[in-house]
DNA sequence: CAAAAATGCGACATAAATGTCTCAATAGTT
DNA sequence: AACTATTGAGACATTTATGTCGCATTTTTG
């Protein structure tokens, strides 16, 4: 990983996060939509990333950055489990564009090499729903896994909810209903919500 | 639409799943794939359809038409307004691949014609949330179009779920869990599940 | 069994995306 | 201003998916 000027730097990012955006819509877009989107010739993307398999790796990795990021700050050992749950799940959202990316883009493709980490992150998430069950802040007729998954598909709704048409909800109340109706959902009853 | 016989009838369903299945998960894969899924020839293939939008075509009517009949089935106007979205949502879960398939597929694409039905469909899912809303069965703070949204990622949860790999659950357990959570998350407080 | 229908095989031409390269122009630095 | 880094334009060969066809084979039907 060789170092890069200012302005290097700053049009790989462009191009990265142009990546994020149109990938993450549809995974086998045209790389040179990519590079349109982030205002660069084709030419100029190719000499960033040489291959399509090079940009995912890229994206990747700054997906991954991102995930390991945000777990860490939802700081998962404190309070109740479902305390836990709802900050992860909070700061998850502010991450929403690559991590939806990698549910769509770099799911049709080979396994990333970052599988460890992924786990290791997804096993301190899988820790905490268990202290919530065993708190009794959170169902326990739901399984681990199942509150797991809900993660990804609420991060789902709100990133592919019709943006504001009208009657169209903004993104910050987005959020929060979501966020409202999945604490509801996963939290043992009487609600603590 | 020309009547077929009952062989040209079967090979043509085949080809149909197999489309669901394959491009459900990869909109862009090659159509060469869609064909092996179906036990069929490249030849006999086109020999059905004539080229991709063909294709998306026939089974985008095919979803049309299942889930128009599955809005059909939940008696969206009997009972509250939480029993109609929690039989919609049970009825919507044996359709999941189709429905799946309109979610990743669909969307990359030119809009289909039958937006009318959608419309339609979607005005009647709407009103049953709005009546749960003013008969105290679904909770006033989620927005309709919130609500509506979320049986989609719902949809998009069970279906994507990591398959009863050891731990993982089985399908019915996942249907299940989901619409527990679901309904819990919907519903006004108290819980009326 | 004989006619008809459906299929598979393989060859082809075509279109689109890809990746590489060269060269001139532009932007940034000292 | 001189120099360097970065970029854009365009040409090119390559690959991959696509769509079409003719012909032989198998399957279904009557």
């Amino acid at each position: 990983m060789p170092e890069l000027s200012t302005t290097a730097e700053r049009t790989r990012r462009s191009i990265l996060m142009a990546a994020v955006e149109v990938l993450g819509v549809n995974p086998g877009a045209p790389l040179a939509e990519v590079a349109q989107r982030a205002g660069v010739s084709r030419s100029t993307f190719h000499r960033y990333f040489a291959d399509r398999s090079a940009l995912k790796a890229a994206v990747d990795e700054l997906a991954q950055q991102e995930w390991v990021q945000a777990v860490q700050n939802a700081r998962l050992d404190d309070g109740t489990g479902l305390e836990a749950y709802r900050r992860l799940c909070g700061r998850l959202m502010e991450s929403l564009p690559v991590l939806v990316w990698w549910m769509s883009a770099a799911g049709s493709g080979a396994a990333e090499a970052q599988e460890s980490s992924w786990d290791e992150q997804n096993a301190l998430i899988a820790a905490a729903i268990q202290r919530g069950h065993e708190d009794g802040s959170i169902d326990r007729a739901l399984s681990v896994e199942w509150i797991s998954s809900l993660i990804w598909s609420t991060l789902y709704a709100v990133h592919f909810i019709p943006p504001e048409s009208r009657t169209g909800l903004s993104p910050f109340e987005a959020r929060e209903q979501a966020m409202r109706t999945l604490l509801k959902g996963v939290a043992a009853e009487p609600p603590a919500v």
